[in-house]
RNA sequence: GCCGCUGUGGUGGAAUUGGCAGACGCGCGGGACUCAAAAUCCCGUGUUGGUGACAACGUGUGGGUUCGACUCCCACCAGCGGCACCA
C-alpha cells in the first residue's frame, strides 16, 4: 500500500465529513482528551511532540469507538523567553518567527492524522486569547488574589537586566560571563498560598500518578509547628519572630539567625559589626537558594553583634545572619538548637558556640546531634515531656506569655507573575501618581502589546520605553497615568487554555459558564512528567480560584492525568542541538508513513518511562502492516459458499485468540500501556495466520474475525485501518463502528495448566480440570510420575494453591 | 544537596500487582524456496555444565521478611526528571 497516498486520500475526506469535530448534541457522552500544548521555539515538530500526541489520538480514537463524543483541541503556548532571546540575536520580531513556526507546526500536527478539532485553536499571543489572560489577572486582583511586593530577582550588572534562572551559569550571566547578583524588584504576586489546604486535600480526589501527587505534596510542604518571639536587647526592643516545628527544643536555643536579606538584619547589627555584616550581605546575594540550602555546603554566617532574649528561658543569646536560611520560608529567622539539628550543630561547631542539650533517647545512648522526639531535660517545668505533649505545652505556655503561638507552615510560595520582558501578555494595570494602581477596566481589554519596542536590554522592562504604550489615563480621575510595564509569567496563559478551548470563538466572555460546566473537568490529560510541580499546581490553583469566584462548578481541572516519559538520544542523553543528538520524526514519517512511525512509537517504548531512541524495529513495523494488509486482502478475496463451514476445536482457538485480543486491547488501551497492546494485536494476527493455514476453513468465521482486527487496530493506525475497512467493502468510516466487544463465554477454558512446586521448586507442569476443588487438585497432583518420587517416604505438610496458577507442595 | 522516579537476556521491553521471569518484537544461529541474492516462510535462541532427560545459577549491589520476592522492608551504587524567571 502506497500509504503517502493512502494517508493524504484520508486527511482530505475526514476534513470532508469533519471527523474530528465535536458535536454539542453528544454532549452528556462528552469525553475531553488534552496534551498539552505545543511551545512553537524550534521551528519544527520533534519526536516528542509526536510520542506526546500519537499514542495519545489513538487513546482519544479509541474512546470515540467505545461512543464517546470525544473533544480533543490543539494549540501553541507561544509566549516565551526563547523567541525573545532569538529576537535579540538576530533582529526576528518574536511576532514573525512566532507565526512562521506556527505555520510550520500546524503543517507538521496535520500530518500526524490525529482527531484535532482545529475550529477551537488556541495561540496564546493573540490578542483574541490574551485579553482574556488579562481579564483573568483582573478577577484575581479583585478577589485580593493578586498583590505586589518585593523579591529578588537574578540581576546581571553588566547587561542591566533580569535573567531567568536558564541564562545562569554558575552564578554568572550566560551571555556575558559577569557574576549574578540577587537584586530586589517589585513584583506581582499571585496569592497560591491562600489555596494550600486545599490543593493538598484534593490530591486524594484525582486520577493521577501517585509520583506526581507525592511531589506535589512536598512541594506544598505543609508542616505543624510553632511561632516564637525573640525580643532584641537593644533600645527599640526589635522583636525577631522565628517559626519552628520543634518548640519542644526551645530551652536548647543558642543564637538565633536571620537570613541576610532580613529588613531587622541591618537594623539590629552594631556599628563595629556593619562592615562585616554588609560584607557577608554581599556575599550570600551571589549564592542560588540550591546552593544555600545544600546540606553539603560549608555554613557560612555572620554575628551582628546584637542579642536576643529567649522567651520561657529568658536567656540572652546572640544573633547571627546566615545564608543557611530563606528569607522566603517561614518568618525569614529561625532559632538555632545546636544539640537537636544537623545545620545549626555544624554551625555551631564552625562558629564555637555552645552546645546545649535538652533532649535525651526514650531509651539507650543519645548520640548529638540527636534529632528524634525524646524526653525533655534542662527545660524548667516541662522537663520529663515527651514530643508531641512536649510540644503541645511549649506552644500554650509560649501563647500565655504573649510570645508565641501555633502555626502551620507551608514550604509553597506566593507565585511570581511579573516579567520584565517584552514576549508576553501586558500586565493590564494602571500606576495613577493620585489614585495609585488600579486596574484596566474590562471594556478596554485587551491591553494591546505593541509591535515596534526595543526588545534589546536598556536596563528597564522592554515595554517601559515605548511613549505610546506606556502613557494613558488614570481609569479613576481621568488625570496621566502610566501602564505596568511588565509581562506576565507564561505559566498565567498556560493556567487556564483547557477553560478556553471548548468555547474558544467566544469574544463576548472567556466562556460560556454552563457549557463549560459541562466539557470541563478534562478527562484524560497527558503531558511531561517535568510539569508535576509548577504548570500542574498553577492550573488546579486558577480552577479553584476562578470556583470561588463563581466562573466554573468544579473544583479539579483534569480529572485523569498521564506523563508521557522523555525519548532520548541513540546516545542515551536528553536530545538538544548543543549535543547534536537530535532525532528529526520527519524522515522517518516521510519514509514508513504516519501511521507506521506512530505505531512504531507506540510498540518499541513503554510509553510512561520513554528511552534511548532506536529504529531497529521501525522496519519490522512496516513489515507487520504489510502482513495484515496481505492477510486481508487475501481472505476478503475468499468466497464464501452455500455450505455447512467447520466449528471445531481449530474455530474455538481461533475465538479463544480474537476475545482474548479484545479483552486485553480494550484493557491495555486504556491504560495507557500501548506496547502490550501492540503485541496482543500480533499475537492475534499469528493466531489468524496460524487458522488461515488450515485446509478447512469457516471462510464467514474467519471473515468475521479480520472485521474484528480492522477494528482493533483502527486507533492504533486511523488512515491503513479506513483503507482496509473500504477494501472489505465498506463506505463508512471505520470510526463510526464500536470497538469489539468481548465474549467472556469464548475464553473459558476446560483445562487451565498449573505450575507444580515441590517445596517452592518447580517441578512439573500439569493440566488441571477447572472443576476441581482444592483437595482435588492435591490430589491430582500428588498423583503425578513427575511428583511421585518427591514424596516417597515424606509427607505433604502444607499444600498452597493459587487458582488457575500454582500448586506448591510443602512436604518435609 | 533536597524531592520524586528508574535499574530485568546481545537488544527494545513484558510479568494479571507476592505466585511458572524473559510475553511481543529486534538481533543472532540453523533450515526451506532460489542458479544466486533479496523478499517470504519454518525451527532454535537467558547463562553455565552435560550427547541427553536434566542440574545449578539468574531481574543494579549487599542484607532481611515469606512456603514463595523483579514485586515488600533496610542499606548502598548508577542513571533520569524537578527545585519556583526554559516551558
Amino acid at each position: 500500500m502506497d500509504m503517502k497516498e493512502v494517508e493524504q486520500k484520508w486527511r482530505t475526506k475526514w476534513d470532508e465529513i469533519g471527523a474530528s469535530k465535536f458535536h454539542k448534541e453528544n454532549i452528556d457522552k462528552k469525553h475531553y482528551v488534552l496534551e498539552m500544548f505545543s511551545y512553537p521555539s524550534g521551528a519544527k515538530l520533534h519526536l516528542g511532540h509526536w510520542f506526546n500526541y500519537g499514542p495519545t489520538d489513538s487513546y482519544a480514537r479509541f474512546k470515540k469507538m467505545q461512543g464517546y463524543e470525544v473533544f480533543q483541541p490543539m494549540g501553541f503556548d507561544a509566549f516565551g523567553l526563547p523567541a525573545e532571546n532569538y529576537a535579540i540575536k538576530t533582529g526576528v520580531h518574536p511576532w514573525d518567527s512566532t507565526e512562521k513556526n506556527i505555520a510550520t507546526m500546524e503543517g507538521q500536527l496535520k500530518r500526524m492524522d490525529a482527531m484535532f478539532d482545529w475550529s477551537n485553536e488556541i495561540k496564546t499571543c493573540t490578542p483574541e486569547y490574551y485579553k482574556w489572560t488579562q481579564w483573568l489577572f483582573i478577577q484575581l486582583y479583585k478577589h485580593k488574589l493578586a498583590y505586589r511586593k518585593e523579591a529578588l530577582v537574578n540581576w546581571c550588572p553588566s547587561c542591566e537586566t533580569v535573567l531567568a534562572n536558564e541564562q545562569v551559569v554558575d552564578n554568572k550571566c550566560e551571555r556575558c560571563h559577569t557574576p549574578v547578583i540577587r537584586q530586589n524588584m517589585t513584583q506581582w504576586f499571585l496569592k497560591i498560598t491562600d489555596y494550600a489546604d486545599e490543593l493538598l486535600d484534593g490530591l486524594d480526589t484525582i486520577d493521577w500518578p501517585e509520583k506526581t501527587k507525592l511531589m506535589q505534596k512536598n512541594w506544598i510542604g505543609r508542616s505543624y509547628g510553632a511561632e516564637a518571639d525573640f525580643v532584641v536587647d537593644n533600645a527599640e526592643k526589635d522583636v525577631i519572630r522565628v517559626y519552628t516545628t520543634r518548640c519542644d527544643t526551645i530551652f536548647g536555643v543558642n543564637y538565633v539567625v536571620l537570613a541576610p536579606e532580613h529588613p531587622l538584619v541591618k537594623k539590629i547589627t552594631t556599628p563595629d559589626r556593619m562592615a562585616d555584616v554588609e560584607a557577608y550581605i554581599e556575599y550570600a546575594s551571589k549564592a542560588s537558594d540550591i546552593d544555600r540550602l545544600s546540606t553539603t555546603r560549608e555554613k557560612t554566617g555572620c554575628f551582628t553583634g546584637a542579642y536576643a532574649i529567649a522567651p520561657l528561658s529568658g536567656r540572652r543569646i546572640p544573633v547571627y545572619t546566615a545564608d543557611y536560611v530563606l528569607f522566603s520560608y517561614g518568618t525569614g529567622a529561625v532559632m538555632a538548637v545546636t544539640a537537636h539539628d544537623e545545620r545549626d550543630y555544624e554551625f555551631a561547631k564552625v562558629h564555637d558556640l555552645p552546645i546545649t542539650q535538652v533532649i535525651r533517647a526514650k531509651e539507650g545512648e543519645t548520640v548529638l546531634p540527636y534529632l528524634d522526639d525524646g524526653v525533655l531535660m534542662n527545660s524548667g517545668e516541662f522537663d520529663g515531656l515527651y514530643g508531641e505533649e512536649a510540644r503541645d505545652a511549649i506552644a500554650s505556655a509560649l501563647e500565655r506569655e504573649g510570645k508565641g503561638h501555633k502555626k502551620t507552615n507551608y514550604r509553597l510560595r506566593d507565585w511570581s507573575v511579573s516579567r520584565q520582558r517584552y514576549w508576553g501578555a501586558p500586565i493590564p494595570m494602571i500606576h495613577c501618581p493620585k489614585c495609585g494602581t488600579n486596574p484596566v477596566p474590562e471594556k478596554d481589554l485587551p491591553v494591546t502589546l505593541p509591535y515596534d519596542v526595543e526588545f534589546k536590554p536598556t536596563g528597564k522592562s522592554p515595554l517601559a520605553s515605548h511613549e505610546g504604550y506606556m502613557n494613558c489615563k488614570c481609569p479613576v480621575c481621568g488625570g496621566d497615568a502610566k501602564r505596568d510595564p511588565d509581562t506576565l509569567d507564561t505559566f498565567v496563559c498556560s493556567s487556564w487554555y483547557y477553560l478556553r478551548y471548548p468555547d474558544a470563538n467566544n469574544d463576548k466572555q472567556p466562556w460560556d459558564i454552563d457549557y463549560i460546566n459541562k466539557m470541563l473537568p478534562v478527562d484524560t490529560y497527558v503531558g511531561g512528567a517535568e510539569h508535576a510541580c509548577m504548570h500542574l499546581l498553577y492550573a488546579r490553583f486558577i480552577t479553584k480560584a476562578l470556583r470561588d469566584m463563581g466562573y466554573v462548578n468544579f473544583d479539579e481541572p483534569f480529572k485523569r492525568l498521564v506523563h508521557q516519559g522523555v525519548i532520548l538520544g541513540t546516545d542515551g542523553m536528553r536530545m538538544s542541538k548543543s549535543r547534536g543528538n537530535v532525532i528529526s520524526p520527519d524522515e522517518y514519517v516521510q519514509q514508513y508513513g504516519a501511521d507506521a512511525f506512530r505505531l512504531y512509537l507506540m510498540f518499541c517504548f513503554s510509553y510512561t518511562e520513554g528511552g534511548p531512541w532506536s529504529e531497529t524495529g521501525i522496519k519490522s513495523i512496516a513489515k507487520f502492516m504489510d502482513r495484515i494488509e496481505a492477510l486481508v486482502r487475501k481472505v476478503n478475496d475468499m468466497p464464501v459458499e452455500d455450505k455447512a463451514y467447520a466449528t471445531g476445536s481449530a474455530e474455538k482457538e481461533l475465538d479463544y485468540a480474537r476475545n482474548y485480543a479484545i479483552k486485553n486491547l480494550t484493557r491495555d488501551l486504556e491504560a495507557f500501556s500501548f506496547n502490550t497492546a501492540v503485541a496482543r494485536l500480533m499475537e492475534y494476527v499469528n493466531a489468524l495466520q496460524k487458522y488461515d493455514g488450515n485446509e478447512n476453513k469457516n471462510v464467514p468465521f474467519l471473515k468475521d474475525c479480520i472485521s474484528d482486527l480492522i477494528k482493533l487496530i483502527a486507533p492504533c493506525t486511523p488512515a491503513f485501518s479506513e483503507e482496509l475497512w473500504e477494501i472489505t467493502g465498506h463506505n463508512t468510516s471505520v470510526f463510526e463502528e464500536r470497538y469489539p466487544l468481548v465474549n467472556e463465554k469464548a475464553l473459558v477454558k476446560d483445562e487451565v495448566e498449573y505450575a507444580v512446586q515441590v517445596n517452592s521448586k518447580i517441578k512439573a507442569k500439569v493440566m488441571i480440570a477447572k472443576e476441581l476443588d482444592n483437595a482435588a487438585i492435591q490430589e491430582y497432583v500428588c498423583q503425578q510420575e513427575e511428583i511421585k518420587p518427591f514424596l516417597v517416604g515424606k509427607s505433604v505438610k502444607k499444600c498452597i494453591i493459587v487458582p488457575g496458577r500454582l500448586v506448591n507442595l510443602i512436604v518435609g
